[in-house]
This record gives structure tokens, C-alpha cells and sequence, in this order.
RNA sequence: GCCGAAGUGGCGGAAUUGGUAGACGCGCUGGACUCAAAAUCCAGUGGCCUUCGGGUCGUGUGGGUUCGAUUCCCACCUUCGGCACCA
């Protein structure tokens, strides 16, 4: 199409519906942003290269205004690079597992997989749609075998380091659900997915040892300069590192030695109590036998059945054991009570209560009138800890009631005591994280078989990689029963032992689906590897993504997976690089009606209707004009006639400058084109800001509507066109090849020359005290005395100056004269 | 409770290094074109006052620094997000 006359003979109307279609169809024909790797050694190995990255969608068949805004924000910058000269990676695929898909093969039949890729069938051919500059041949889905064989490998390779384990543990159960859940899906009680109140089951699952890592997940945040900051502040929440010790105490007349952690070691001499979880492996060996035997059981037994928001909201309770704890600093006995308020994920699952200085301990103390002993004062005046804990972190603090400590500044004595208890054998300094290992195992179909054989003789046998992948069979009931599905194919179930050849079975479980997405990053690199998952060489090319752009309400669950998974994987010497994403921006959520877009509320807007009235390009443009992309945004159809009706303008302009000629000519919309192509540029490439370069162009199409006859117009229209390309790429092509050229996805980005960015003439103001009196034409040659003699002559400022006398003169080149009197 | 972000016209937003507050767009008002409408184009559009020259107030609230503050500092209010019985 491109040998066809560059240029139409009338002047149409402007019709996405009949350009948007015709350039999609050349840049699939030209295989147009599809990126060879290149080979190492070549010339191209050592070509400019970047990797722009997109969150995979889950494929649920529509496209929404989120994905929209997500994919647009890549769009924008990947072609931005790509005319910038560099080499642009950009792939795309899906998150294919899950529990959309099962749930919907339960209530309307089929296979999960025939609904999955029907699904992933209409979302590709929507994203198609929007034009948007995709390597497709590199595309990847999590449920096909040729990925989650990889998948498996990985859980394998984790799993020989020790880093997957299998154990049992109380844990998150969604009853509606029917599955575990990880920590992480729990939010405020409830399941992330469904709602429902989570229920508390001890089951024996498999698990990821992520809190290997909790360290180096701080530590390595140093690399990632360009994340945003509340990203990190929410990780760093999450992972809750806490510095203080670990104290032993011993049961009165026993040998039995229990372990606590505190942060506040300086407080061990204001322990009066000691709180043991119900579920502290020790309770029932502690009364057994003992008159306090049965209510501490009917404690423990009524505590299991309480959920953790139950816990939460009733009042303190708990039991007395009957025995007693020797506080290793004094000797002094204390009670040991058993206590729900005191969590067995936590610490060591055992508490020693300070309730002088804790709020919780204080009242625990009160319920059950336990001596309250101050040990922690202000430095100056007084404190009542009977009426009220003094909860304080201040370097002023001294200890009191403390022997030997008393007097000593609270920071010293945490190191001192620490020191102590350390030289005699009964702690140490410890750090202490809030983060949990990751459950990884889920009691549903639709995911990555767990590549694991149990046998009667050989016990957890790995299944060979050479055997990978375990393939997904197909069954015919999904119904969750409280045990995986997978259960039920018994002929799949059944397998010889890979060590022995013995009888064994088959891991029923599947993989928590954030398992898949923790390395699909990695698998774009290498897409069609059919013996490896990647080759490293490649991966270390094109890796660490330089720009990752999602929804910030990835920011803890998937940006920490996945970078835990980088970092495991980069210690078992299989990539070159330690963080998988350079820069993150994470953008805002598209609002609809007042509300965030959901399901369950039915105001979830998708493109289509809009593309059918618009086009794609007047939906991408809108959708970055809306604002700040970083922040929500409220969907309103009045913006996209506004965003269309701009493209109109485009069009009729571009349109009527094509007939004019070039003219290299100095002229007022010569230089505004410039300076437009210094403010997008700058806005795109350094802050990172997507909403005002659309205002830039806008300025610029408006001037050349002011200005017909200026000779600069043609020069103007075509940059207008170069600058609104990353955004609007279909009208751009088209106006592009209607001004007599070819491809401008591939023409170099504009530049400018920095001595047409600045007018001849600026408008001078004139301030008295600061306040703005007059405006005046003024060169920009003109010297300071000159703008002070301008201002001072003007007749609108003099009668601000009559009577007074001029102070001080405030003069800021090219903008304006400040006259100080008094 | 702790941590973080944000408050600017009727609305979305702009103002990048302390220097003309309200760019750009929506909406609204008036006009042109039309038999009429749509589309398009032109002009106006922060509040109050006005003798139509202009004056005055104005960026959540109250202070402060400065010749000058949406921008910097202090205190507070509101909204949103995260964490929260984590010892």
C-alpha cells in the first residue's frame, strides 16, 4: 500500500474505522515490532537496547479500561524508545491459570481450558484492535505445557536448594474457595477473591522460603532507585523487620526452657507475666495432670474456634496454667498464662508481658489484676503506669527498678542487658520479620501440577526434569470437596516411584498461580526455548526490565514474588542480575460512576463501544489526557468527545498544511513547534509524564489554526503528527503518509534547536510590591537597566511610585521587574 | 493508632528551579454557517465590585519565612491508600 500515491485526492473525512484497520494490517504484514533476538557476537548484540514491560493481564475475555490505561502507558514508551534508536522489547501474554476460569467450568460445564482460550482468543484480538506495538511472536500463556513444564523445573530447582518445603501449619482457608490461602490473599480477614470470613485449618502444605530472603528483599531495594516510594514503604511494612532479642526462660522446677522474643530486652525487669499462643506446642505438657488441666483445655478449645477477626475485636481473655516462669535477669517467678491475644505465627508463639510499658500487656494485667511494675521513666516528670502503659521509644528514657541497669539511658541498656544475657547463655540479639514463607500448594484444578511423587518407601521423591511436564489431565468434576480435584483421576494419581519404581502417587495440589507470574518476565527473553527455560546469555541481554508498569495493587503480592524468585534464581547462578525490575511505575485505577471499576458493582467500562464510535486512537489519547497517569481517574464519556473531536481537528489541520510547502524559515510557529518538541520530549523521557505532552500538541494544532498564513505551518502539522504518534499511531500513519512520507513508526523522534526555543519578544510584567501592575512588550536583548526603565516609565505603575521612594528593584531576566517602595 | 499520598474554577487538570495562578480539555453563554439540526468555526467564561479604565479577593484552614509562596517551614482539618493484638 505504501507504493500507492503518497497523497489522496480529496480530502476526506477523518475515519478510524477505515485507517485504524489498514495500518494494523501492514504492521502484522511488516511484522513491524517484532524483535529477533540478536545472536551474541554480532554487530546487533551491542545495538542500544531496552525492555518495556506491561503486568500480564488475566484473560477474561474483555478488555477493560484498565488494561487500556496499562498497555497505552507501554505503548507511549515504547515507541518513544523505538524512534529514540533503541531496540525495544515488548511482549505480551497471559496469566492463564486460576480460579475465574474453574469457577466458571463449574457453574456452566466444559473444560477450564477451552473457556481459558477462548477467552485468551478474544482479549488478543481486542488488543489487536487497539494497535498497540506488540512483539506478538513472542507471546506466552502460563497454562500451555510448553510453559509450565518451566514452571515445574523451577519449583525443582527451589525445591533441591531447600527452598520448597512441604509442612504443616495452621492456615488461611477460604471456605468458599475450598483452598488455602497465602498470607498475602487474606485482607482484613477475608479472602482477597471472594469475600468470605478465612477459617484457620492445620493442614500440611507446600511453601516457598521467602523469609530467606527477607533481608536481601530489604537490603536490594538500594537497586531499585526508580521505584515509587510508597511501593517500597508497603514492602517494607510487609516484611516488618524487627530488632530486639531473643530471652529463654524456664519453667519453675522444670528443665523445660522457652524461648521469647521482645524488642524491648531493656523491659525484661518489668516482666510479671509470661503468655503462651493456644496453640503453643507446650500448653498441653505444661497442665498435664495439673487441677488447671481441663480449663486451660477448654481455653485452647474455644480459642481454635475463633476466628482472627473475632480474636481481634472481643476483650483480652485468657488462662492461668498454674505453673510459673523464672525471669532470668532477677529470678523472680511469674505466672504463665495461656492467651489468645498472643499470636503462634509470630516470634516464638510466647510472650514475656510488660504490662508497665505494653498497651496489650497492660490490659491483660488489669483484667486479670497482675502486678504492674514500672521499669521504663521519662527523664523528667511523672508517669502512672497503673492507670495507663508508658509506651515510649525515647533515647531520654531511664531504666528504674532494674538493679544494676537502673539509671542507664534505655538505648544503652537494651545493648547492655542483650550483652548480659548473651554472656550467661540465656539470649541473644535477634531480628524478627513479620513476613511469612509463601504458601505455594492450592487445593484446586486449574493450575501447575506440583511436580512431585509421594512413596510409601522413598517418602517426597522430585519427579525427574527429564520427565517434566507433569501435563494437567483432563477431568470432569471441578467441585471443590476440600481436597484438590486432581484426587479424583485416580489413573493420573497412580505412578511408579522415580527413585524406587515402587507404587506411589501423585502431588493432587496445584501452584498458587502467582507462582507462574513470578518469571514469565524472564520467559519473554527466550519464548520458544524448548530445552531450557531460557538461555542466560539472551536473558542477561535483555534483563533487568527497564520499565515494568502495573496496578499499584501488585505493589506487595506479585513485585515481591517475583523478586524474591529473581533473587533464588540469580543465587543458583541461572541469571546474571539480582532485581527483575529496573524502574517501576505504577499506575492509577480507572474509576467509573464514583466507584473503583468492579464486577460485583457492574460498572466495569470497556473499550469497545468507544473504539466502535471513536476509534482506538481518540480511546488511547483520552485515556492518558484524563491526568496524571500515576493517579485514579474518573472515566467520564463527555472527555473522549473532547479527545475525538481534537483528532478531527488534527486531521483538517494536517490536511490543509499538506498543501503548503516546506519552509525552513524563522517564524513564530516555527519555534512553537519546537518548543513543543522540547516539552513532550522532556515530559515523556524525564518526568515520566503522559497527560501534558497531549496539551502540548493540542497548543501546538491550535496555533496553526491561528496562523494559516505563516510559512512555518507545514513544519508545524508535521511535527504536530511525529509528536502524537506514540499516542495516536493509526491517524498518524495516515497523516503521515498523506504528507508524502513512509513509516513513521520507524522515523527518528523530533529534535529541536535550543536557539529557536526562546522568543525574540516576552511580555515583561511589572510588579509594585510584588503585586502585578502592568504587562509590556520587551526584547529579550534588552539588559536589566533597560527592563527597570521600562517598567518604571510605564503610566499604569506610576501612580503605585508617586510620593514613594523605590527601595529595592527585583529584576528576574525574561520574566519580570519587581519595584520594592516604601 | 502508625506510615504514606493528596486537597487549585461548575468538572478533569496545568503551573518542571520561589517569579504573570487557572495552560489544555470538558461544560456553559453568545455569535457565524444552515430552511432546520448535527458537525464545524469565532468570541467569552474563577468570585465579588465597577463610572467598563479598572479595583479587589482567590490554590483546604491558621500562622511564618520572602521583594514575591500553589511551590519552602510550623500547626491543624479533610479525603484516599497501606499496615495494625507482630511482642
Amino acid at each position: 500500500m505504501t507504493d500507492e500515491p503518497a497523497k489522496t485526492t480529496i480530502e476526506d473525512a477523518y475515519d478510524p474505522q477505515a485507517i485504524e484497520p489498514k495500518w494494523q494490517a501492514l504492521w502484522a504484514k511488516e511484522r513491524a515490532f517484532a524483535v529477533p533476538n540478536p545472536k551474541p557476537g554480532r554487530p546487533e548484540w551491542n545495538e542500544r537496547s531496552t525492555y518495556v514491560l506491561e503486568m500480564l493481564p488475566y484473560p477474561s475475555g474483555e478488555l477493560h479500561m484498565g488494561h487500556v490505561k496499562n498497555y497505552t502507558l507501554g505503548d507511549v514508551v515504547a515507541h518513544f524508545r523505538r524512534r529514540g534508536g533503541w531496540k525495544v522489547l515488548r511482549p505480551m501474554g497471559y496469566d492463564a491459570f486460576g480460579l475465574p476460569a474453574e469457577n466458571a467450568a463449574i457453574k456452566e460445564g466444559g473444560q477450564p481450558r477451552e473457556i481459558t482460550e477462548r477467552n485468551i482468543g478474544r482479549i488478543r484480538e481486542q488488543m489487536q484492535r487497539m494497535g498497540w506495538a506488540i512483539d506478538w511472536e513472542r507471546e506466552i500463556s502460563t497454562h500451555t505445557p510448553e510453559y509450565y513444564r518451566w514452571t515445574q523445573l523451577l519449583f525443582l530447582k527451589l525445591f533441591e536448594r531447600g527452598l520448597a518445603y512441604r509442612k504443616e501449619s495452621l492456615q488461611n482457608w477460604c471456605p468458599k474457595d475450598q483452598t488455602v490461602l497465602a498470607n498475602e490473599q487474606v485482607v482484613d480477614g477475608r479472602c482477597e477473591r471472594c469475600g468470605s470470613e478465612v477459617e484457620k485449618r492445620s493442614l500440611e502444605q507446600w511453601f516457598f522460603r521467602i523469609t530467606d530472603y527477607a533481608e536481601a528483599l530489604l537490603d536490594e531495594m538500594s537497586l531499585l532507585e526508580q521505584w515509587p516510594e510508597r511501593v517500597l514503604t508497603m514492602q517494607r511494612n510487609w516484611i516488618g523487620r524487627s530488632e530486639g532479642a531473643e530471652v529463654v526462660f524456664r519453667v519453675e522446677n522444670t528443665e523445660i526452657d522457652v524461648p521469647v522474643f521482645t524488642t524491648r530486652p531493656d523491659t525484661l525487669f518489668g516482666a510479671t507475666f509470661f503468655v503462651l499462643a493456644p496453640e503453643h506446642p507446650l500448653v498441653a505438657e505444661l497442665v498435664a495432670g495439673r487441677p488447671e488441666e481441663e480449663a486451660v483445655r477448654a481455653y485452647v478449645k474455644q480459642a481454635q474456634g475463633r476466628s482472627n477477626i473475632e480474636r481481634e475485636e472481643k476483650a483480652k481473655d485468657g488462662v492461668f496454667t498454674g505453673r510459673n516462669m523464672v525471669n532470668p535477669v532477677n529470678g523472680a517467678r511469674i505466672p504463665i498464662w495461656v492467651a489468645d491475644y498472643v499470636l503462634m505465627e509470630y516470634g516464638t508463639g510466647a510472650i514475656m508481658a510488660v504490662p508497665a510499658h505494653d498497651e496489650r500487656d497492660h490490659a491483660f494485667a488489669r483484667q486479670y489484676e497482675l502486678p504492674i511494675v514500672q521499669v521504663i521513666a521519662p527523664r523528667e516528670g511523672e508517669v502512672d503506669v497503673q492507670v495507663e502503659a508508658y509506651v515510649s521509644s525515647s533515647p531520654d528514657d531511664v531504666l528504674v527498678n532494674s538493679s544494676e541497669f537502673s539509671q542507664s539511658p534505655s538505648p544503652e541498656a537494651k545493648r547492655s542487658i542483650i550483652n548480659w544475657l548473651g554472656a550467661v547463655g540465656l539470649g541473644d540479639a535477634k531480628v524478627s520479620y513479620r513476613l511469612r514463607d509463601w504458601l505455594i500448594s492450592r487445593q484446586r484444578y486449574w493450575g501447575c501440577p506440583i511436580p512431585i511423587v509421594y512413596c510409601d518407601k522413598c517418602g517426597i521423591v522430585p519427579v525427574p526434569g527429564s520427565e517434566l511436564p507433569v501435563l494437567l489431565p483432563e477431568i470432569s468434576d471441578f467441585l471443590p470437596k476440600g481436597r484438590s480435584p486432581l484426587a479424583t483421576a485416580e489413573e493420573w494419581v497412580q505412578v511408579k516411584c522415580p527413585s524406587c519404581g515402587g507404587e506411589a502417587r501423585r502431588e493432587t495440589d496445584t501452584l498458587d498461580t502467582f507462582v507462574d507470574s513470578s518469571w514469565y518476565f524472564i520467559r519473554y527473553c527466550d519464548p520458544h526455548n524448548a530445552e531450557a527455560p531460557w538461555d542466560r546469555q539472551i536473558v542477561d541481554h535483555w534483563m533487568p526490565v527497564d520499565q515494568y508498569i502495573g496496578g499499584v495493587e501488585h505493589a506487595i503480592l506479585h513485585l515481591m514474588y517475583a523478586r524474591f524468585f529473581t533473587k533464588a534464581l540469580a543465587d543458583m547462578g541461572m541469571l546474571g542480575f539480582r532485581e527483575p525490575f529496573a524502574r517501576l511505575f505504577t499506575q492509577g485505577m480507572i474509576h467509573y460512576r464514583g466507584a473503583k471499576m468492579s464486577k460485583s458493582k457492574g460498572n466495569v467500562v470497556m473499550p469497545n463501544p468507544y473504539i466502535e464510535r471513536f476509534g482506538a486512537d481518540a480511546v488511547r489519547l483520552n485515556i492518558l489526557f484524563m491526568g496524571p497517569a500515576d493517579q485514579d481517574a474518573e472515566w467520564q464519556d463527555s472527555g473522549i468527545e473532547g479527545t475525538s473531536r481534537f483528532l478531527g481537528r488534527l486531521w483538517r489541520t494536517v490536511l490543509e498544511a499538506a498543501d503548503k510547502p516546506m519552509s525552513s524559515k524563522v517564524t513564530p510557529l516555527a519555534r512553537k513547534a519546537h518548543q513543543t518538541i522540547a516539552k513532550v520530549t522532556d515530559d515523556i523521557d524525564r518526568r515520566f509524564v503522559f497527560n501534558t505532552p497531549i496539551a502540548a500538541v493540542m497548543e501546538l494544532v491550535n496555533e496553526i489554526n491561528r496562523a494559516p498564513q505563516d510559512p512555518g505551518a507545514r513544519f508545524a502539522a508535521e511535527t504536530a503528527v511525529s509528536l502524537i504518534q506514540p499516542y495516536a499511531p493509526h491517524i498518524a500513519e495516515e497523516l503521515w503518509q498523506r504528507l508524502g512520507h513512509e513509516r513513521l513508526w520507524i522515523e527518528p523522534w523530533p529534535t529541536y534547536d535550543e536557539r529557536l526555543l526562546e522568543q525574540e519578544a516576552f511580555e515583561l510584567v511589572v510588579q509594585v510590591n510584588g503585586k502585578v501592575r502592568d504587562r509590556l512588550p520587551a526584547s529579550v536583548a534588552a539588559s536589566e537597566e533597560q527592563l527597570v526603565e521600562l517598567a518604571r516609565s510605564s503610566p499604569r505603575v506610576a501612580p503605585y511610585l508617586e510620593g514613594k521612594q523605590i527601595r529595592k528593584t527585583i529584576v528576574v531576566p525574561r520574566k519580570l521587574v519587581n519595584l520594592v517602595v516604601g
